[in-house]
DNA sequence: AAACATCGCAACCGCGGCTTG
DNA sequence: ACAAGCCGCGGTTGCGATGTT
């Protein structure tokens, strides 16, 4: 195995280029065939130059702007390429090194309840870029999941049929597994859902948020495609409250980063409370 | 020592969503 | 209300480093 701290960039003189196929950073089809390989601008690894360029103009004017950063800071790059670099390797606040086990414990806690969210679950790690916690996936927890007979996309025993197994093998990782993925849903059979407007601030709602609390934790407006799009709530949980844009409509003046980042810490405490919860039962039946 | 295989990471691509005019 | 532009995300690729034969 090698280190794991690589090279910062691999360091080649001069661009490779690296990364995919041909074609530009084009965006949607308005945008045309923008940046990139198309105007003459450069890819692939970066040099110890480019970063010093692009870190001090960051420096001093901030983030942001990053389809004009580059040219403004003498890059030969396109903005998405800058935007790259410096979220994933030159932010001060990014941190190397080995994915320390608490880390990875917290990576596969959010996964089973995020899913493939990177960005997402890299917010609650501080200095893991989402990237990074990407790679790491990939390369290592899903197939130590699957060794442990654990679908890495579902979280749930590989073997279909969980009766062929021997109920008499304690061992199985895989059965613990299914033990604290059940009880992360538990929260949610006794939450209160309901559909929320938000307050944009501007005067206009949204209705694209859920309405979300249980018993213990504050209630809290959570984008309502984040919680479906990986399960976390399916349609069928959705109550039907539709009104539409009149003085009735449920108000809740809160940043919902804010509340989705609380929402996040209520379900992994949850989950931490019902994995002992269970683990102490069992222990309790071995007696 | 050389050739081949595998691993791990940085970087790229394309798409969707948000913002702005 | 609409269109165009920009940003951010997730999936994928390419290549150097390392391990194995």
């Amino acid at each position: 195995m090698r280190s794991p701290s690589l090279s910062p960039s691999k360091q080649t003189p001069e661009a490779q280029g690296g990364g995919g196929a041909s074609g530009g950073c084009s965006s949607k089809k308005a945008e045309p065939m923008a940046c990139c390989s198309n105007l003459g601008l450069k890819r692939g690894p970066w040099t110890a130059e480019e970063d010093e360029l692009l870190a001090d103009y960051i420096k001093r004017e901030g983030e942001g702007r990053w389809r004009t950063l580059p040219k403004k800071a003498g890059l030969l790059r396109c903005g998405k390429s800058c935007r790259l670099r410096w979220m994933n390797y030159l932010r001060p606040s990014v941190k190397r090194g080995h994915i320390s086990p608490d880390e990875e414990d917290l990576i596969l806690r959010l996964h089973r309840l995020l899913g493939n969210r990177w960005s997402l679950i890299a917010g609650r790690i501080p200095g893991r870029t989402d990237n990074e916690i990407k790679n790491y996936w990939n390369t290592h927890l899903s197939k130590k999941l699957i060794s442990q007979g654990i679908d890495p996309k579902t979280h749930k025993p590989l073997n279909p049929n969980p009766s062929i197994h021997d109920h008499n093998k304690k061992d199985s990782s895989s059965e613990i597994h299914q033990q604290s993925l059940t009880s992360t849903y538990v929260p949610f059979a006794s939450c209160t859902l309901g559909n929320a407007m938000i307050s944009n601030g501007d005067g206009s709602n949204s209705h694209d948020h859920q309405f979300v609390g249980t018993d213990h934790h504050q209630q809290a407006a959570v984008p309502k495609k984040d919680l479906m799009r990986n399960n976390v709530i399916d349609e069928g949980m959705i109550m039907s409250i539709s009104k539409d844009g009149d003085d009735d409509d449920m108000m809740i003046n809160c940043c919902p980063d804010d509340a989705f980042s609380s929402f996040l810490n209520s379900l992994i405490n949850d989950d931490v409370f019902n994995n002992q919860h269970q683990d102490d039962q069992d222990q309790h039946l071995d007696i």
